[in-house]
DNA sequence: TTAAATTTGATCAAAAATAATCAAAAACGA
DNA sequence: TCGTTTTTGATTATTTTTGATCAAATTTAA
């Protein structure tokens, strides 16, 4: 096995675990200690885990978690979300979908679609509905963010507001009955609301953990959503206050 | 066996395995394990799948190996074409690049360069390029061509046309002094047209089995062109009608 | 706090894999 | 056909990787 192969196994036992000490790995992967140190040394030099005194453990910075692992935060409630949201996109639709992790898991339920538009900004997204078909996508263009892997910036909002479509799927980084929709990031914030400026019906897809949280960039009120979907977590009383704002909920 | 069947079956080998050792292989192919490793070699050279010491894994970056390149006819000469024009790349420099297998030789001969920015069409060079961290990479938006894997349209010809590069690295599907510069498709035409129009400097990258042909429709005169990028199996003859012509030819 | 136990980083030698070199074999072109 | 070029396999020197050892650093326990 080369060092390279079992970099990789590395990281995936410890993701899987949480964490794992060096005695650990090293009879895992049949390999002697002093092999495992410098092994988690250079994967941590490459950000990929925290070297701990030990051992190592997985490093869960949102940002970085890319949307091939499946073993982020929250899997199951996305997969339903993205499933039931799928539900609402029918053929011929011209749909707007948004980055995201919970937006991107709506796209296997969709590739079987024929007529379908996809509007996006979303490099997931287009690398999973390529294949499609009976899907055509139209890519929103301008500045690649490497870290989010989408197109952002004014050229992109310019390019949405040159369209217009059915439907918008949409994600948010916090909801509240009081702040209404936040996001991370205001370049963010600002292609989510050229989507939600340009299509007819919102649906915003949101995991129960970010409903009642607010991030830091506030850039819409709950009255622009049509439909909230989200998992079967979130509390009678939180779901109570949102519909008493109007919200029509789509629970898991 | 040839070395181009034997690449493909080592290719495809190590993407159903996972990762294979040079031993397996040479015993797989009937090969010693001498050629294995100089196949291996130039394998990941062309970014194919990952060397690693002992043999070679697969290749995935998750969301963009979809768009990875086909390699297709005079591999060789595209190979040394795209290196040669990597070198008329500086750090920098605000370059254009069209969509096509020569100019898509050229990234990994950039991926290297600081403060670079790209403005792409293409959906392989975004994927080449988005692991380089001195690269910015601007895209272009429209509709994506499945077909040629890049972006096309009216709305990408408005993209190009509100950028202005020091450099455009064009392909195109055939040149001669007579008919000048053609393309199979009139959609692509536009798009190269729009490079053409928005640069300082034009580099058409070009292998010398497609110099002389006309392909259906033409788009633009020789004039425009100020440096043709070709290989050494350009005939003398030729040679001196384009230079006639006033072109400068960079000849590998 | 000090002392004991554990973990680590550095160093080194052995083992494994590689690159470089060269001659034989095969493919190619005139 | 013959001479040239390309490809292949064997040999050898070099480089990389690994595991062991041990002193220094860190954590734990008393």
């Amino acid at each position: 096995m080369s060092f390279q192969e079992r970099k990789k196994k590395i990281v995936s036992a410890v993701n899987a675990a949480g964490s794992l000490s060096v005695f650990e790995l090293s009879e895992k992967l049949s390999m002697s200690p002093a092999t495992i140190r410098r092994d988690l040394n250079d994967i941590s030099e490459e950000g990929l885990l925290i070297r701990t005194h030990g051992g190592a453990m997985k490093m869960d910075n949102p940002v970085l978690t890319s949307f091939a692992d499946k073993s982020g935060a929250n899997e199951n409630n996305k997969e339903t979300i993205g499933k039931m949201a799928a539900d609402f996109v029918q053929d011929g639709d011209i749909i707007f979908l948004d980055c995201g992790s919970t937006v991107f898991k709506m796209c296997r339920h969709i590739k079987n679609r024929n007529g379908l538009k996809v509007i996006t900004n979303s490099l997931p997204v287009l690398a999973e509905l390529f294949d499609a078909p009976g899907i055509s996508i139209n890519l929103i263009g301008g500045e690649i963010d490497k870290q989010r892997r989408a197109v952002h910036g004014e050229r992109a909002v310019q390019h949405i507001d040159q369209y217009q479509a059915n439907k918008a799927f949409i994600g948010v980084d916090g909801i509240s009955a009081e702040k209404g929709l936040t996001a991370h990031s205001e370049v963010e914030a600002m292609i989510t609301s050229a989507f939600v400026r340009n299509a007819d019906e919102i649906l915003l897809l949101c995991d129960s953990s970010k409903i009642g949280k607010d991030s830091y960039f506030r850039f819409g009120s709950l009255a622009l959503i049509h439909k909230l979907i989200t998992d079967k977590d979130l509390g009678n009383q939180t779901t109570a206050a949102l519909k008493e704002k109007g919200l029509d909920i789509v629970k898991g």
